[in-house]
Formats: C-alpha cells, sequence, structure tokens
DNA sequence: GAGATTGTCTTATTTACTAAGATTCTTGTA
DNA sequence: TACAAGAATCTTAGTAAATAAGACAATCTC
C-alpha cells in the first residue's frame, strides 16, 4: 500500500507545498507595497476578509503582536479609511474591528494579478479533482483552527 | 462546461487556499518564536533550505530586505550557527550563503507537527489524488519563479 | 456592592530596518 | 596592462515599528 513510489510522492509534494507558501508570502509582501501598507497591516486586512469582524485581542492571538502594537496597526488602518472600530454588542469593553467593503474591493483589484494566475491554473483541472485539492486544502486544518489558538508570547 | 456549480467550487477553493496561507504564515510565525528567531531569520532559514545556498543580493530580492538588512539578518543568523558565507566561487566579490545542515535538522524538528500533521492528511488521499494535488502546487508557480523576480524596493 | 478579572489603550524603551556612503572585486576599453 | 565604470557586500547613522509595563474602563463573581 504505501510503496516507495508514494514515499517519493509525499516529498515532493511536502517540497512543493512549502515552495507555494514561500511565494505566496512574497506575493503578499508585494501586495502590502503596492498599497503602500506594512506586511502587518496586510495581515490584519487579510484576517478580518477572512475570519470577519473581531476584536483587538483575537487581531493579537492571530498576528502574534502585543496588544500595544495591534493598537498602533488599527490606528494606521483606520486613519487610512481601512477599518473601523465598532462597539462590541456582545461586551462593551471591547471592540469589534470592521473592514471597510470599499477599501477591500480595492486591496481585491490589488490581487488581479494572482487570482487571473488563480483563474488560469483552475482551469487545468477537472470538476472532481477540483474537490480533491479543496478537500486538501480545507482538512489541512490551517485555517480557522490554529489560527485562533493562543500565541506563545505574553501580554 | 463552466455550470455555476463550479463557480461555487472555485470561490469555495480559492477561500480555502487564503486560509490555508494565512495559517501557514502563523505556523512558521510559531517555529520561529520556538527557536528563538525572528520571523525574518525564519523565512531566511526557509529559503535557503528550499532554493539552496545564495548570494546576500539574491535573498534580498526574495525577500524584500534592503542589502543592509540582508547583512544584519546573516550575521545574526551566523553568529547563531544557521549560515555561513563562503566565497562564491563564480564572483568572488560575492558570497554564497549556506544553511548549516546540522542545525537544519533543528529546524525540521521544530516542524515536527507540521509533519506529522502532513502524513495524517495526505494518508486521506489516494495515490492517483496526491498526483493531481501535487500538480495544483507545482502548477500554481508560486514557486521558484516569482521569488527570483525584483521586488519594487530600490537599494 | 466590593474585589478580581478582562480588554483596550498609553507611554517609554528596545530593536529591526532603511538609506546613503565606503570598500572590495569585476568587467570592459584603450 | 592600466584605468575607469559598475556591481556586490558591508558599515554607520537615523527612522520607525514592536514590546513591556502600567492605566483606565467595563464585566463577572461572590
Amino acid at each position: 500500500m504505501s510503496s516507495r513510489k508514494r514515499i517519493v510522492l509525499l516529498a515532493s509534494l511536502r517540497h512543493a507545498v512549502r515552495l507555494f507558501i514561500a511565494g505566496a508570502s512574497f506575493l503578499s509582501q508585494r501586495a502590502a507595497d503596492a498599497l503602500g501598507l506594512h506586511p502587518t497591516d496586510m495581515q490584519f486586512v487579510n484576517l478580518l476578509d477572512l475570519l470577519g469582524p473581531m476584536t483587538p485581542g483575537a487581531l493579537a492571538q492571530c498576528s502574534g503582536l502585543s496588544s500595544g502594537g495591534v493598537t498602533v496597526v488599527l490606528d494606521r488602518l483606520q486613519k487610512a479609511g481601512y477599518v473601523r472600530r465598532r462597539r462590541n454588542p456582545a461586551d462593551r469593553r471591547s471592540v469589534l474591528v470592521h473592514l471597510n467593503p470599499a477599501r477591500q474591493k480595492r486591496v481585491d483589484a490589488n490581487y488581479k494579478g494572482a487570482q487571473k494566475q488563480f483563474a488560469q491554473l483552475t482551469k487545468q483541472f477537472s470538476q472532481r479533482d477540483l474537490k480533491v485539492i479543496l478537500r486538501f486544502f480545507t482538512a489541512s486544518g490551517a485555517g480557522r483552527a490554529p489560527l485562533l489558538q493562543n500565541r506563545i508570547r505574553k501580554s
């Protein structure tokens, strides 16, 4: 069952995945540059776009920044019109950070190249295969769960 | 051919890929923390591990750091025993940065959790499906090519 | 209602990164 | 060969982002 061929295949896959991740973080940096955002700011925008409105505390956990650092980043993003702070109806001590949809469109536009590439890429796969690939990504668990785990840093 | 189902599928896939990338960069940060490295240092180690020995100039391009920034990072990594600078036989003005294989093992050990997860994950797929997935990652082109393109920053 | 806790923000400090120039080697031309 | 122009890395001074510790406000528990 677990033939030698499969072992080689898994090694190739592992390498390809790592290259993919390195390339992705590279592209993300380029996108941030083009928008005049810092990489950290871009990370915040991405997190909010992917996971929806969050409290600064949750953003601190997801990003690994300290509480003070989050405040600074949010101030920057708010000043530039990317986010708004709204009261959290569930807990009035805290705040919910909302992404400005208009700005988000501009951010998406900046990824147009990657989106085109994505369209080209997926065109090469049957619907069945795309389902397999989707299952791989969702099952990888590198999604919601670990993002919301606590990080090591204190404060 | 391009049914509505496919469009929905592609949207899900896009979202899953983005979550995957966010989660991966999060894991990378955790790994860096655990090793006492800065995220940038970790990025360098990854790049050298994936792409082999490179000049500081190439690392500057891949990482987006300035030339001076690269020097500082390399000094740190060299002091900690992660890399060595060797003369570049092809051009003696420049230097080739080599990863220390012994240290690299330690870095790999730190990703043990992710590797286990990877093993668990791939177990759920047939060999044929794994080939499909591999093709997706390699064809994505987020590998070698864009990593070696020039970045926007100057200096 | 009092005390402890949680969530965010503020301020001072540390530290990483940038920018500009210096140094060393290479390449091309006379 | 000698010289000038260019390239790759390093050095140093200055900027800016992130941390750490503490302050303030709202919530929860007893």
